[in-house]
DNA sequence: CGGCATCCGATGCGATACTG
DNA sequence: CAGTATCGCATCGGATGCCG
């Protein structure tokens, strides 16, 4: 996401925004959180998450691992294994999330069954 | 922000993000929400967002009252008087916003300080 | 298996000018 | 005051192909 001026730097919204507020961020998150082990292979996101790119996914996943909320484990296998796993700071995210995803179940007639603005 | 595939509609997270996950609107909601009469009105949320252009708050401002969390009460005046305030759906959001927005400030060095990556 | 490189269309967003 | 209209660049994100 785009761009923030410099002297707006400190407002945590725009941070949150900036980092997390792409297509896909918080679905991997949700996901890492949700699965019985806590770890995940990238495939095995691939297959959870259908409609994303193999680009796309990639490019998350680093985005989350650069600003420390995933960590990534390569074991130098053949073939390669790399499992991806929430960090500390990833884990506390996760209450907030939750609240978020129940205030959308709960006003899911209010807000989110309306139409998606076309242009 | 981008469509959804059908089948995967009734996820929150992908309709959270495709609705309030774009650069202003939390903002908005937020800067209504802090005001002391709880209404602003048009110039002073630009006054607000400096680096916000006329256009992308216009925008957001309707989109925000499509998905009905603002109220605009428009004032048959001259000049014409234009008042934005939050729905009972848009308070019903600030606790998770302002528990987001804390998580935030609580991981300030963990995530916010990281660069933003360029490209 | 777990990626990266490239191309390209769709969308986001800012700058500017104009209006009731 | 509170917007709309138009233009144009920048970024997002999908499709495809290649690689250790």
């Amino acid at each position: 996401m785009a761009d923030i001026k410099v002297e707006y730097m400190a407002c945590p919204i725009r941070q949150i925004i900036s980092r997390f507020g792409d297509k896909w961020s918080l679905l991997v998150l949700y996901g890492i959180d949700r699965s019985e082990t806590g770890v995940m292979r990238f495939n095995e996101l691939r297959r959870m998450m259908t409609d994303c790119s193999q680009k796309m996914l990639s490019q998350t996943l680093k985005n989350l691992e650069h600003y420390n909320l995933v960590h990534r484990e390569v074991y130098p296998e053949v073939p390669p294994r790399v499992e991806y796993s929430l960090t500390e700071t990833g884990r506390s995210l996760m209450p907030s999330l939750h609240q978020l995803i129940q205030w959308a179940l709960d006003h899911f007639d209010d807000v989110v069954s309306r139409q998606v603005i076309i242009k």
